[in-house]
DNA sequence: TACGGATTTCAACATTCAATGAAATATAAT
DNA sequence: ATTATATTTCATTGAATGTTGAAATCCGTA
């Protein structure tokens, strides 16, 4: 008589024996179990978005996701993991996308360096566009990646998914802005992610502040603001600091 | 024989009968349980701080602390007005400093305006020097101030906090960047914001990025290259959207 | 149709959580 | 010293947490 209680799970190493969905051996094939992983994964980025890590908790998740409270464990295996895989999901696409947008760019400027307009627009437009256009899962996740952003606990995983990107930009806008330091270079880069964050993360606090005048989420209008307030600042610093 | 178990504490407002510490009739008379509560508000914007208001539970608060796990609760009410308690600290002495700032930069430009320089230094030195002078509490405050304004769910927290000082410095914009729209102001207004809020959240990230080149905690070197960073970007929103 | 693995369900586990009640102690005023 | 109040301690509440067995069910395949 069999156990029947591991069949043969291989996490992603030193795999201690846990249960869960076998390994995905061809890419293309849909499996049972895989629309349940989705209504997990999208209810998790809303909840996670809107409550935070902590401030949420599986049972709310697995609840709004119709689904039974262990399923969240039986295909991610943990909370953690499950908010790795949320984040997952969308980084890759975005990464891939605003190294594109700025090999475009590249392409567009020919021999000279692409301007410092086009380095930024190519960086922020790839998700920026998906909040224009109202998607809800990429708003959710905006506001998720805002705050994993900002926390230090969560510090290690926002750097494996940000800090890839960011490399190809630093060096970009170093070749654009060739008088200004590399330690200048480093604090922009961090200013208009900042900048960028404080778009994303829609708190509805400058309805309060300009009683109307601006929207949350018009980010539309926000973008062509951004663009040349980071531009700007980002040229600033070639001259100013000695 | 009398019940004993309310000492006709009045709460903030509405009070249902609590336990708690008599409200302070007069301002300077220390009393028994005034380190405690020290110590409990310390700790709690360490932990805070560190891990998040929902990451962080009063047991470890007050372990930390080196007290009764109930004396939270009796001097505080409950872990929301902990937090509040917290924040209001720290944020008053953070208004009034600035509020000083900018009136003091008005006096130096005398019948013009005071730069967009000398405005947004009014507004971020106060908070950051404390940064510059390696006060720990300091530390721990700003960065959970950071995490609680990119969080959706302490929007009507930090605003109450963060938004009668921005109106004062939104106004002063306006008069130093006449020739900028006010749409453009408030969400330069928020760049503002969201760029302190990366110096402020010390996630050690820069480090990595730069490989050493720059310091998340050499806040005097980050303050810089925001300061030219925030101008330039303010003053290119004057002339940029059509 | 019967087998076997993948998925789902159900019921718990052991902790941990914020909060409170009531007794004990400390402190100041009388 | 006595009384009243402020504070601290201790024990416990009921609910919520992440996680895990074990059985039941589903479904493609032999």
């Amino acid at each position: 008589m069999k156990v029947r209680t591991a069949p043969a799970r291989k996490r992603s190493s030193g795999g201690l024996p846990k249960r869960g969905p076998a390994p995905r051996d061809d890419r293309n094939g849909a499996r049972r179990g895989d629309t349940t992983r989705l209504a997990i994964l999208n209810a998790a980025e809303r909840c996670f978005g809107e409550g935070g890590f902590d401030g949420v908790s599986l049972r709310t998740i697995t609840e709004v996701a119709g689904v039974d409270l262990a399923l969240a464990n039986y295909h991610f295996g943990s909370k953690d993991n499950l908010l790795r895989e949320v984040i997952a999901r969308r980084a890759r696409i975005v990464h891939d996308e605003r190294i594109r947008a700025l090999e475009e760019a590249r392409r567009l400027a020919g021999a000279r360096s692409p301007s410092v307009e086009a380095i930024v627009t190519a960086f922020l437009e790839p998700l920026l566009r998906r909040l224009i256009n109202r998607d809800q899962g990429w708003q959710h996740y905006a506001s998720l990646v805002s705050q994993l952003d900002i926390s230090p606990k969560f510090t290690v995983l926002t750097g494996d998914v940000l800090d890839p990107t960011a490399l190809h930009f630093i060096n970009a806008l170093r070749l654009a802005l060739p008088k200004a330091a590399p330690r200048a270079i480093y604090w922009g880069y961090m200013f208009l992610l900042g900048s960028m964050v404080q778009v994303m993360s829609a708190t509805g606090r400058i309805e309060r502040l300009s009683h109307g005048v601006c929207e949350s989420d018009d980010i539309a209008s926000a973008l062509r603001e951004l663009v040349p307030f980071v531009s700007g600042g980002l040229r600033a610093l070639q001259t100013a600091p000695r």
